[in-house]
DNA sequence: GACCTTTTGACAATGGTTGTCATGCTACAT
DNA sequence: ATGTAGCATGACAACCATTGTCAAAAGGTC
């Protein structure tokens, strides 16, 4: 409903930005603001900060990336696949992230929020867990 | 699995504790730790801010509280009416929270996971949309 | 190349949250 | 009631992610 279709406003191609989508390219699972700028100035593409930050909120601004809030409270951002609305789940120990599509997901909260009478509605949903592969690693059973 | 079950560290009652304590069951809608703080300074109960992050930190590590984190970034605290694991959908303008089961979105999550290997999974669900009342207030049609 | 805008970058500023540590208070034993 | 031990408190500094500032640099155009 109402889905204001700016059509992304045009922007000057510069360097700083190739460097940030390019790592954004290169990294699968989600990535802070900090450490991409830190994997900039490895390769030695030396990007400001704020620059950095700037670039992803632009781009997620624009819906080409995802946002996702840590339970720390930072920021985290990916590249994502698929256009439509989707959802994350997040290995809590090596951070792979499997995208996932929940339908059944989307009609529940929309009739949740009809119940209530709640409009021009939102959500976010986040999973996390341990993938198969850090599972095996750190011992079967005896947790920890 | 493993539900660690700490019987929630023993603790002594305090006037401070006792203070946010009855702030929260006053309150219905989610509130920041500041503006927590806030209430209590005007109340003429002066309890230093450390000392309410400290104690919300605490009650919300010993499941007595739900935790939220907002689109700043920043962490809103809640007495939970129901001890079950539930949801929540929030107005965006006013706060008013609505507390939500899912059991469809339980068994989901749990099956998307199984699916994948993931175990030891949780996961975070927030709706955000208009309340009835606040969408009768901002003018019906003409959105902004 | 000249020109106008947008973008950048270094740094300050902000704002929420946590750490520090001397002092205060609770709980419990005497 | 008094003493005692140790957790709790509070004032403030420290942190850290993020945002604001503004002059200098770069992109796009003519």
């Amino acid at each position: 409903m109402s889905p204001q279709e700016q059509p992304v406003k045009e922007q000057r191609r510069t360097r700083q930005r190739a460097a940030v989508d390019e790592v954004l390219d290169e990294t699968e699972d989600f990535i802070s603001a900090q450490d991409l700028h830190a994997i900039l100035r490895t390769r030695g593409m030396s990007v400001g900060l704020a620059t950095v930050y700037r670039t992803l909120q632009t781009l997620a601004d624009d819906g080409r990336v995802d946002v996702l809030r840590t339970a720390g409270g930072e920021a985290a951002y990916r590249r994502c696949a698929r256009d439509e609305h989707h959802h994350h789940m997040v290995c809590r120990s090596c951070g792979a992230t499997v995208e996932i599509a929940g339908p059944a997901v989307e009609r529940w909260t929309n009739s949740v929020a009809k119940e209530h009478g709640y409009v021009d509605v939102s959500h976010t949903l986040e999973i996390f867990g341990t993938c198969p592969r850090c599972a095996a690693q750190s011992g079967g059973p005896a947790g920890r």
